[in-house]
RNA sequence: GGGAGUUUAGCUCAGCUGGUUCAGAGCAUCUGCCUUACAAGCAGAGGGUCGGGGGUUCGAAUCCCUCAACUCCCA
């Protein structure tokens, strides 16, 4: 035997991806004779490495682009990445602090050249370590946001969206990262429960000595920003205030003290103060009562001039000094624990300030009505279907989106200022400018114009992807090329939940506004792989396997399958490396099932007849389970398709099939079942393939050399046919029976070695009959004879056939009785509610005649079993 | 505060329109085996009354109400 007896996946996997490349198997050409099926790779972002999810989420699209090549469509998986401007700048302005530079005294084009440097460096290592994973990408279609051709579209996109007027500028509360220096949109800060303070502050009434109010805040630090105190006008312990003003401590500022019903007379004091530069309902309460608008806060958290004092202070110190200030001149009345949700950033996780500023923003109301329609109507089906609540209630409160960021990695914002104050939007420095001369003044130059420092938002090109990745002109143009025409829409998406709005939706927005058309007809959405302990696996907790030593220990085809045999669509996946073993293991017990396969002699005069019942049997076993994973497939239950190949193979075709038709030690197999069999295990490799693509490739080829042309890649997946479910039935009697002379022999602790004699009364002994060398062989049985038997000795029924085993000497006749009286006992009581079901005319009536005559079979099947284990009882006596 | 989801064996999960494919699977556990394909294995076994309570029905894991716990989204 040249096969070594465990599977070594390291080699293997190298050539093999190396082999599938050389071959141009994963490419994809227009090629109107054949369907195609697309699937666009959610770009991982440049600045990451492979993680757990990355590789849950492609090993599913690896799976359905496999099978989908198998089954003869023209399967298309675009790989690529996106640019990540925040988390990439932030990666970028650490590596020049290593060395020694400020971002600060670099220009922009200084800034950018040391980004392309980072990017070239660093940013093809996920789709490299996508390879490992055996991820069967048409690698020559790669696209990055940032190529130059992508750049285009999203300029053209802007243009076009700003002269549709559904782009403008305005002032905003926006949500400020100010570790970042840069708005997030809403979708990028993530709320958290933080315990904190309320202080509760007195401030005095004007002109009054000895009069205060307090108000209660969680921001002591901002009360230098305050411009007013508004109380309930139905507040009656407040009347006396109403046209005075207040004092802010510290700085002595007067401010008016205003009425609006929006005060929560219950929260806090019931007076609350008024600082609409730094808090979203006090800047729209100070719209509607036309306040003035002090913001005391650089774009770094810390204090400016306006603060008046703590100047340059940072604004969490500033809020302990202030505290402290107060509490010195008996201002701070006292202070209470308090749990308040604050927003972090989720890239830089620096807590969010709320500020004005202006900025770009795209109109949302008109241009979602047809992505909300488009997956309440199914024509995009998400899987699971629960996130359809979710989408649509985001797509009916979905607010402006902030497109802007304040960075310099990212598609510049096409938006020129000119000295007049105004701006105009063109796709390039001249454009712009012509239509400057126009619009204002003939005079200007090139010169005059000064383009927008900001970038726009990475979603902002990632929305255009499904569409990008095949033409970037058509943003341009309005024409289709051809790879656009034949590719779009796609098939599939999968992606991870989180990013359903981010991302998805926005893909589906863009599709509809430029191609008129969904980009994908379903999407999927796979879990959050997590730890042990339920936590979300990440690498600041450390608590995440690395992927590539995991492929390394258990094998690409282990992992993949370790990933899926417990990640059920749009749940989490608790992650053990348990399971990633049991995919390794699964990985050994095919490669063993081979090598059983690959040391048998042929003897071409032998006659396989003996194993007809067995070859029938597998045969329609195989396509009984076919048709339930294609089942599986179908619904996105790609566990489920994984768990019942995993069956068939292990349990059928090794446990069983094989089991049954393997010859004696050492001697040849006949041709016919050799032919058969090599058949089998070649059908359950294709079926395998899209779960662990490697060693099935390898074993493909073990069988016999063969072509390029006929790599199983390639290869076409079986076509499920029908299958005749009596043969299954009653091969299952017969395992049964195996199984039950098996644990005759455990119970009794006979040795496997000892034949025994077995005995069935049936009414159909020919299924007996046909199986007759699986039941010796398997059972290792002597004899076995039909009819009443003459000896006495362990029985035990299966459906209704009873089976005895003749065994001297070793029963214990009161432990065999006992055994019997409970199973009869237990029998006659289900015969007892069956009979009180059909005994009750309203469940005769009522229930469907179906129901019934199952229940009258249930009837028959336990009173034959009650007349039999009666009759066993006696001949035990 | 509003909304959604989950709760079935030790663990992770299936159980579609209420009725034998209704109590399942994989893993784990226990017992016996190194039986020349595989100890990363083979053979066998045990284990849950379906979160609690109430209701509808001839019949409920499945429908309704209620309580509880957990998770997520929005505010």
């Amino acid at each position: 035997m040249s096969l070594a007896t465990k599977y070594n996946p390291e080699e293997t996997e190298s050539k093999w991806y190396a082999y599938w490349m050389e071959n141009g198997f994963f490419n994809s050409k227009i090629d109107h004779s054949r369907e195609p099926y697309t699937i666009v790779i959610p770009p991982p972002n440049v600045t990451g490495v492979l993680h757990m999810g990355h590789m849950l989420n492609n090993t599913i699209q690896d799976v359905l682009i496999r099978k989908a090549r198998m089954e003869g469509k023209n399967a298309c998986w675009v790989p690529g990445t996106d640019h990540a401007s925040i988390a990439t700048e932030a990666k970028v302005v650490a590596m020049l602090k290593d060395r020694g530079i400020d971002k600060k005294s670099l220009t922009r084009d200084e800034f950018l050249a040391y980004a392309w440097e980072w990017r070239e460096k660093y940013g093809g290592i996920i789709l490299e370590q996508l390879k490992k994973l055996g991820a069967s990408c048409d690698w020559d279609r790669t696209k990055f946001t940032m190529d130059d051709d992508m750049i285009l579209a999203v300029t053209n996109v802007f243009v076009d969206l700003y002269n549709k007027g559904k782009i403008y500028r305005g002032i905003r509360m926006v949500n400020w990262d100010p570790q970042g220096k840069t708005a997030l949109s809403d979708d990028e800060v993530i709320t958290k429960e933080i315990a904190s303070k309320l202080y509760f502050i007195k401030y005095q009434i004007e002109g009054k000595e000895n009069e205060y109010l307090t108000i209660a805040t969680t921001r002591p630090e901002t009360i230098m920003a305050d411009v007013a105190i508004c109380i309930n006008p139905n507040d009656g312990r407040f009347a006396h205030l109403k046209g005075k003003k207040a004092i802010i401590p510290l700085i002595n500022r007067a401010i008016p003290i205003i009425e609006d019903e929006y005060v929560d007379m219950d929260f806090g004091t019931g007076c609350l103060k008024v600082t609409p530069a730094h808090d979203v309902n006090d800047y729209e309460l100070g719209l509607k009562h036309k306040l003035e608008v002090i913001d005391i806060l650089n774009d770094d958290g810390t204090l400016n001039a306006k603060a008046e004092i703590l100047v340059g202070e940072d604004r969490f110190i500033a809020r302990k000094k202030i505290s402290k200030m107060l509490e010195k001149i008996q201002q701070l009345e006292k202070t209470e624990e308090y749990t308040s949700n604050v927003g972090h950033s989720e890239r830089t996780d620096a807590v969010i300030e709320p500020r004005l500023s202006l900025q770009w923003f795209l109109k949302m109301e008109d241009i979602t009505k047809p992505a909300l329609r488009a997956v309440m109507e199914d024509v995009i089906q998400l899987y699971p279907p629960k996130f359809k609540n979710m989408y649509r209630s985001w797509m009916e409160n979905v607010r402006d989106w902030c497109i802007s960021r304040q960075l310099w990695w990212g598609h510049r914002i096409p938006a020129y200022f000119l000295p007049n104050g105004e701006f105009v939007v063109a796709k390039n420095e001249g454009e712009a400018l012509k239509i400057a001369q126009e619009r204002y003044d003939e005079a200007y130059t090139i010169n005059d114009l000064t383009q927008e420092d900001d970038v726009l938002d990475t979603w902002f090109s990632a929305w255009l992807w499904p569409i990008s990745v095949f033409d970037t002109k058509i943003f341009e143009s309005g024409e289709k090329n051809e790879d656009l025409k034949y590719y779009y829409p796609t098939n599939d998406l999968v992606t991870a939940p989180e990013i359903l709005f981010f991302w998805v939706a926005r893909m589906i927005i863009s599709g509809y506004e430029y191609m008129g058309e969904k980009p994908f007809r379903n999407v999927y959405l796979t879990g959050i792989v997590r730890d042990k302990q339920g936590r979300k696996m990440s690498k600041s907790l450390g608590n995440s396997p690395d992927p590539l030593e995991l492929i390394r220990n258990f094998g690409a085809d282990g992992v993949r399958t370790g990933m899926l045999f417990s990640s059920p669509a749009g749940n989490d996946l608790p992650f053990d490396e348990k399971l990633v073993e049991q995919g390794r293991n699964f990985s050994n017990k095919i490669w063993n099932a081979f090598r059983l396969v690959q040391g048998w002699e042929i003897d071409s005069t032998l006659s396989g007849e003996s194993n007809q019942a067995s070859i029938n049997w597998f045969e329609n076993r195989f396509q009984e389970a076919l048709t339930e994973i294609e089942d599986h497939f179908s619904k996105f239950r790609i566990s489920d398709a994984l768990m019942s190949t995993y069956k068939l193979v292990w349990d059928d075709f090794c446990s069983w099939y094989l089991e049954m038709i393997k010859p004696a030690y050492q001697h040849p197999i006949d041709q016919f079942t050799y032919d058969k069999t090599i058949g089998f295990f070649e059908e359950v490799l294709k079926i395998l393939h899209p779960f662990m693509p490697f060693i099935t490739e390898e074993l493909w080829h073990q069988i016999k050399d063969r072509p390029a042309t006929e790599a199983l890649i390639i290869s076409s997946w079986p076509r499920p046919t029908t299958f005749d479910a009596q043969i299954i039935a009653e091969a299952i009697q017969v395992f049964e029976v195996v199984s039950q002379v098996r644990n005759v022999r455990a119970s009794k602790g006979l040795s496997p070695k000892e034949p025994l004699f077995l005995n069935i009364k049936t009414e159909k002994p020919e299924i007996y009959a046909r199986f007759d060398q699986v039941l010796k062989k398997l059972a290792n049985i002597s004899e076995i004879s039909f009819g009443q038997p003459a000896d006495s000795g362990i029985s035990f029924l299966v459906k209704s056939d009873e089976c005895f085993v003749p065994i001297t000497g070793q029963i214990d006749i009161e432990e065999e009785k006992q055994n019997i009286l409970k199973e009869l006992e237990y029998t006659k009581g289900f015969l007892e509610t069956v009979n009180k079901k059909l005994g009750n005319e309203r469940f005769v009536q009522g229930a469907p005649t179906q129901v019934v005559e199952t229940e009258k079979k249930k009837q028959a099947d336990a009173e034959a079993k009650i007349k039999a284990l009666e009759e066993a009882l006696v001949k035990l006596q």
